[in-house]
DNA sequence: TGTACATCAGTGAACGCGCGTTCACTGATGTAC
DNA sequence: TGTACATCAGTGAACGCGCGTTCACTGATGTAC
């Protein structure tokens, strides 16, 4: 049972909204979507339950928030960096984010629940914060000609497809347990085969 | 509010471990796995609630078994048929269970929760049902040559992922709702690579 | 510069619902003699 | 063939917990005059 952050000294708080949503990033880092409980959130933050009511409509808001903040917070971590020097760099740049994508969630369980296992996706047809890396690196694939333009669109699916897949059976299924290095090795073939297959087909 | 299925005329049910079963399978259908709620299978099944504890521990016990018989029918649909006849063989048996796959949780999304969102996998390392047939087609390849033997080991990874991702895009992600025939293009796309990257590799 | 008053941001207690689970019980069934 | 009794499979009511949410309230703050 998580005691108050910060003992606040005043009676109003200042800046409840963030202090929230911090809540929120704490208990769901640990715990996933189902963690963040109002009276835990309101807790953590120091103040009454009822007083989250005052900044959100429910506890769905509060989860939307937060999520939110988590899909930026992995897509500044996913600043694409070199995995394979061999590589030309517009498909290295790829793979860097795949393999970012897949990182996050195995570092970030919790996190990565709340980001992209319960969240229903928002409908106005914009990704989450993490996919633009995606569409950058698969962009810079065209400009160089080793994707064809005629092939950029939904080039998105199968990329996404592979990681998003891939985290799931290693954080859930079958894969759960086992060494981390042979996870790394699997996440590294998965990767490359979707990488493979797209710049082939 | 359905009713019994089936007004009992014996104080004995009979059968009652297969209808609490039974129920599971209808109301899950519809609903997912959060839709398996005891008072709900007792009623379909026409029983009070307490009488499932004669037949399962809990609740986690009965959704066992339902995501059990799940997958059991998931295996039974997906028989590979052609779905290329351009392709080899083994290549294409591959490609149509990885279709299969991902047709099926499309045509069936609250049973597929249940078997594969929702139940924490096996711990005996035996794959889910489904699975028998991709580590056939998978053998299928390396006995045609078209896989090197020495490639066989953690195939099923690539595969399984590219799939199981994809399905979750398609069913929660920013697929949901796009037309049918489109998702049903990305899918096939999303198939057709990585058996291309991991054939290639 | 001080006072009245609207407004905003909190508190604390409780409501209410969903739902797994338990408990004392009753009806039905089979088996020994 | 009938009776006693153990055993099994149900019933019905209620417990209890988690947790989102509401409601009447109180403390703090800013603004008009």
């Amino acid at each position: 049972m998580p005691q108050p952050a910060v003992a606040r000294a005043t009676y109003h708080h200042g800046n409840l909204r963030e202090a929230l949503i911090d809540a929120g990033l704490a208990l769901t880092r640990a715990g996933g979507a189902s963690a963040l409980v109002l009276r835990d959130v309101a807790r953590v933050a120091g103040v009454s339950p009822s007083a989250t009511y005052r900044h959100f409509a429910d506890r769905e808001s509060l989860l939307v928030a937060v999520a939110t903040r988590i899909q930026e917070h992995m897509a500044e971590r996913m600043v694409a960096e070199r995995t394979d020097a061999a590589l030309p760099p517009a498909r290295d740049r790829l793979r860097a984010v795949g393999l970012g994508y897949i990182g996050f969630a195995l570092a970030e369980p919790g996190w990565f629940d709340v980001a992209f296992s319960e969240i229903p996706v928002r409908g106005d047809g914009e990704l989450p914060a993490p996919l633009a890396s995606l569409v950058e690196a698969l962009d810079g694939l065209v400009a160089d000609g080793a994707l064809a333009a005629s092939a950029r669109a939904g080039a998105e699916w199968p990329c996404w497809s592979a990681v998003h897949g891939f985290a799931l059976l290693a954080l859930r299924g079958p894969l759960r347990g086992t060494p981390s290095t042979a996870v790394r090795a699997a996440a590294e073939r998965t990767v490359d085969a979707i990488i493979g297959g797209l710049l082939a087909g």
